[in-house]
DNA sequence: TTTAGAAAAGTAAACGATTACATTTAGCAT
DNA sequence: ATGCTAAATGTAATCGTTTACTTTTCTAAA
């Protein structure tokens, strides 16, 4: 890999005239520009950017650290292809760290992103109090929070109404007329469970449903809490008839139980997630869903990022996202 | 963010002296050890990595760059996290760019990748002859490809069993009494789509089954080319009794395209998929497919990258993995 | 022909680490 | 005390840029 220096050499000049030509720093004689660019193509030279990093902090926006908790839900792949589009647009790189909602690896991540030098950091904290989300964000760097967001701090956040989007899903069960809707919800530390919930109870006590603790259910946002606590709610004495389950993962866990005891989806049992996939449709039947625009979220969550790390000062942004209900087949039709 | 400077002053050392403790270097007295890391715990030192990586081009493996072609597709979001696992206990990051099957965005990021210094890549070539990538190996930097060999160029590889996975699925199908076995292929450029043809092709031969070229369709390798060719197929006037997908997005498009026009699995149309995918419970009726163990992949890949930064010269390997038939309900069962 | 002043180009320090080489210190035999 | 050697530490170059500051070159007015 050659280096400015080489380039220099071989146009015979000094290093900082090629810098000049380079940042198309206008007092560069026109002849000159040529022979740089001349020597530039004669190298195939490519600025490096970890002397870039090094030399500069400033602002610019080549390298952007993500930490997400777990990519395996498809809502943050979606996110994931929004901010590499705009960073694609930009020049930008992501790094990418996966925590799976452990602290230590959250941690060690942070660290890392830090130490690398990136300049900005988009991030879905593991619950409203994140230690070190918060610090980062005293420190002075650019972070912008996506899906969640953080207590007692000021920072850009980009997430969707979970609140209003739960109470249309069970809105939309009860004018089916479904009375009995269990709740499978995820981790509680986690913030959109909590408002999840929150829009769930709030749709039940509009229609005057009583809130029932034992069909609410509760353990991990994962795939398998999906499939057991369905099974624990299709196992009560007094099941309900319908289910709302808190994200994609526990969605696709609740199908498999259902699909394992041959119900029928919506007559024996209706269910409606939060999240859509964009393959709802290759389900049978066509999944009921709350749809939260990940892509958007992401591409949006980027810009203020850039923004972010332009101008630190400016206020910060909270966008909201409305979700929107995806009506499909598994909570059956208003012929019912 | 303090540096190597800020610890030496406050031990009352030299940079050398703070940089031989970090490094673990023993010629370094007890005492003067002891101060220097308390210097460090009391400023939260950290050593910057891109300090570092400017520095010594020395084989370290703290910054992977990972190349791939579609983050949609499931396949892929297992192999990530293989690597991830592996890079995240190996305290290294992983920068990631998904190129979309797009010349122009795999350059770029190889060029981004490249000036950003990264100890090695991981990458999924977009072809056979993927002239980027070629030259990326012979300019002797550490190379693993995944999924998608390169011709003429010697370099890691870590895949699977294309063709002996497709044939087993076909022989499958077969053993169930299918004769008229439809294929929907991908993109015919990318080599593992030539490769699970091939074994297609090989089973019906086997069972002495013409070939019939109409109920052979091909697009991309995407969502919408399964749905669409699923139609297709199934618009024949004599269709075939079942499909083998190509991909799991083929598979989800074509199933997409059953759901909608009522068909029932197995009895109208069988699909096996080539892909498997955790939540393959949760389709109705849960689907049989040719199973990739993606997750160990990537992180074989992830060793094999680690090995080759180390030293360079050992021997090309190539890791084959062998596909398994996860059986489940939509093909039929034996008694049909 | 001078020479002021602008334009163009060059020099060298800095970013934060590593490391070859140089220097200081310590220990010990004479 | 002196010298010698080994141990401990320090100095400074280096990686590839950017950029403040300095120097050279050019233009044109006096």
């Amino acid at each position: 890999m050659s280096s400015l220096k080489n380039v220099a050499d071989l146009a015979g000049v000094s290093v900082a005239t090629v810098s000049r030509v380079l940042n198309a720093d206008e007092v560069v004689k026109y002849e000159t520009k040529v022979k740089v660019m001349n020597a530039i193509k004669a190298l195939k030279y490519s600025p490096n950017r970890v002397a870039q990093r090094l030399r500069t902090t400033r602002k610019s926006s080549r390298l952007i650290g993500l930490l997400i908790p777990d990519i395996q839900n498809p809502f943050y792949v979606d996110v994931i292809r929004g901010i590499e589009v705009f960073a694609y647009a930009n020049n930008a790189a992501v790094v990418i760290g996966n925590f799976s909602q452990d602290e230590k690896k959250e941690k060690l991540y942070l660290d890392i992103l830090k130490s690398e030098s990136v300049d900005g950091f988009i991030v879905a904290p593991s619950n409203e109090k994140d230690i070190y989300i918060k610090e980062l964000v005293k420190e002075g760097f650019p972070v912008v929070c996506i899906d969640r967001g953080l207590s007692d701090v000021e920072v850009d956040l980009v997430k969707v109404d979970n609140q209003k989007g739960a109470f249309n899903a069970i809105e939309h069960l009860i004018k089916l007329q479904h009375k009995r809707i269990g709740h499978i919800t995820g981790n509680q530390l986690i913030p959109t469970t909590m408002e999840r919930l929150a829009g769930y109870e709030q749709a039940l006590k509009q229609y005057n449903i009583a809130i029932d603790p034992e069909i609410i259910v509760s353990r991990e946002s994962d795939y398998e809490s999906g499939a057991e606590l369905a099974a624990h709610l299709l196992d009560l004495k007094n099941p309900p008839t319908a289910i709302f389950t808190g994200n994609n993962l526990l969605t696709l866990g609740a199908l498999e139980t259902i699909n394992k005891r041959g119900l029928k989806i919506p007559e024996d049992i209706a269910i409606i997630g939060f999240d859509d996939v964009y393959w709802a449709n290759s389900l049978n039947p066509p999944l009921t869903a709350v749809r939260q625009p990940g892509f958007e979220i992401g591409k949006r969550a980027m810009e203020l990022l850039i923004q972010r790390i332009l101008s630190p000062e400016r206020e910060v942004a909270s966008i909201i996202y409305k979700t929107e209900l995806m009506i499909r087949r598994s909570c059956g039709s208003k012929e019912k």
